[in-house]
RNA sequence: GGCGCUAUCGUCAAGUGGUUAAGACACCGCCCUUUCACGGCGGGUUCGUGGGUUCAAAUCCCGCUAGCGUCACCA
């Protein structure tokens, strides 16, 4: 018997943009593939002329190699198969559907498309096609030819009787053939349908397993059905549960644009890594059963990966946990790749702030979610924030705007001797400063930090930002401060 | 409306007839602390509902409800 090597199709519409729940189903895909020592096939679904994007193809290629998904074949990935671009294989959806339409399975269709007729008839909307040319007889059939009326080709559905396939996930699912509509296989244009193309290409490129959304299961049937037509042996059908977002009202629903962010690159642009972005859509809807692990890699995902993981309900996708992942991932890197991630989140840093870069990264990356984060988190550094006394006041440290001042003269004379303008140094005078003033360390931290940064929370404490800002900068910071508070006082 | 799918903490989820119903995120509290983080410790909250089956049900069956999907010359 021989062994057949399993073959996954991910078949998305050049639409230029990609969904995080489209991306979910290209991941495990491409896991259940690799992990079965299988190909995972990328094939464009470009059926739809209005919907044509341009570049969305390469759009499409860019956004699964920074995802890691690596297809083995493709419209640029070779493959024996093609072409993988379903435009370009008109003639083949041409040639099959002639074949049904001989056997009985399909019919040419001239009834005009009246999309613009609108109804109210509650009826009407729910009654599909009438089947008007089901069964016109061969004179009119013939006539409407040489008129060269325009016409598409309709699947010629079983009245009666009921179509049952298997899914992975939800079993056996039956659906009435009464249920299901004569459906347009090939357009006036001569362009197949997505019903009818994805059958045959997938037949055609020897798709073992088709894993999809599930919201294709109630067309399954009609796809079922066509295998049947042609007499070719059904592949293994695997419908995934969608991925909904959450609205601030609470309530749940397809994960769509008023939920924020809903494609890859979106995520991408808001600065979350793109391994923390797959290593979280993969556990939207998957789990590893074996272990409690979260963080995997790609290979620990496709050694791990398996089908019983999967999870027939819908998940909700949760910005928590993604910033949590996130964050994990920030926390592992060096403080060398944390600076190369976030290079471009920096934006332009004055000569002194530029050459720190590194030692701002890990100052960085224990707080930060998404990269996004980082330019508010850094402005103070660069622009001194409006002057505020209030932010001196502090309670807990019992500090005052006189008790600032107390604290902030002596700390600025003691810094204006400092020429070592290093973290070492720094930390140890300013450690001698506090055990001299036979004060608490938080009450001396409180206002220096303050007067140097402007904001109740910075990234690191009085040292990391004075020696952040550079001796000039940092002095001037403390002498202005003073006078402000000078200034209050009277 | 017909048809279909789904139903365990706020969220992701483990669980497959007998468990103190895991774990993670979020939340709350405490510790650490130079603010915020990081790290450590602890806490609350969950089986949609009604019927069965069974000695025993989150687990099996049926109804109900709710959510979602689908009913295109879109995919």
């Amino acid at each position: 018997m021989k062994k057949i090597r399993t073959r996954f199709g991910f078949a998305p519409s050049p639409t230029g943009y990609m969904h995080i729940g489209n991306l979910r189903t290209a991941l495990y895909a491409y896991l259940f593939a690799k992990s079965q020592d299988g190909d995972f096939i990328l094939r464009i679904e470009d059926t739809d002329r209005a919907r044509y994007v341009a570049d969305a193809v390469e759009f499409i290629e860019n956004t699964l190699a920074a995802a890691k998904i690596i297809p083995d074949e493709g419209p640029h990935h070779g493959g024996n198969f093609g072409p993988y671009v379903q435009s370009e294989r008109m003639a083949i959806y041409k040639k099959y559907a002639e074949e049904l339409v001989e056997n009985g399975y399909a019919y040419r269709c001239f009834c005009v498309n009246h999309e613009d007729e609108n109804t109210n008839d509650e009826e009407k909307k729910f009654g599909g096609y009438n089947r008007h040319c089901r069964d016109l007889d061969r004179e009119e059939l013939e006539a409407n030819i040489v008129a060269r009326k325009p016409y598409v080709i309709r699947q010629k559905m079983p009245l009666t009787g009921e179509t049952t396939f298997f899914d992975v996930l939800h079993g056996n699912i039956t659906i009435a053939n009464s249920e299901l509509e004569d459906q347009v296989l090939l357009k006036s244009d001569g362009m197949p349908t997505y019903n009818f193309a994805n059958v045959i290409d997938d037949h055609l490129m020897g798709i073992t397993h088709i894993i999809r959304g599930a919201e294709f299961i109630t067309s399954t049937p009609k796809h079922v059905l066509l295998y049947k037509a042609f007499g070719w042996e059904l592949p293994t059908f695997i419908h995934l549960a969608p991925v909904m977002g959450k609205s601030e009202d609470g309530t749940v629903s397809k994960l769509s644009k008023r939920h924020g962010a809903t494609s890859f690159n979106d995520l991408v642009e808001m600065g979350y890594l793109p391994e923390a972005i797959t290593n979280y859509v993969a556990l939207l809807g998957w789990n590893p059963k074996t272990t409690n692990q979260e963080i995997f890699s790609m290979a620990e995902l496709i050694e791990k990966f398996s089908l019983d993981g999967l999870s027939k309900s819908p998940a909700v996708f949760d910005y928590n946990k993604l910033d949590w992942m996130s964050g994990e991932y920030f926390k592992a890197m060096t403080d060398e790749e944390f600076a190369k991630a976030a290079d471009k989140f920096f934006g332009e840093l004055d000569e002194n702030l530029a050459s720190k870069k590194v030692y701002l990264s890990s100052l960085l990356k224990t707080r930060v979610a998404k990269l996004s984060e980082i330019p508010a988190m850094i402005k103070f550094l660069q622009e001194m924030p409006p002057f505020d006394a209030e932010l001196f006041i502090n309670k807990r440290n019992k500090v005052t705007v006189e008790k600032s001042i107390e604290i902030i003269k002596p700390a600025l004379e003691m810094l204006e001797k400092v020429e070592d303008w290093t973290l070492d140094t720094l930390n140890e005078k300013i450690a001698a400063f506090t055990e001299n003033s036979g004060l608490k360390t938080g009450t001396v931290m409180w206002p220096l930090r303050i007067a140097i940064s402007g904001q109740k929370v910075t990234p690191g404490g009085v040292v990391e930002i004075l020696y952040l800002l550079g001796r000039e900068e940092g002095l001037k910071r403390l002498t202005d401060a003073l006078d402000a508070l000078s200034n209050v006082k009277q």
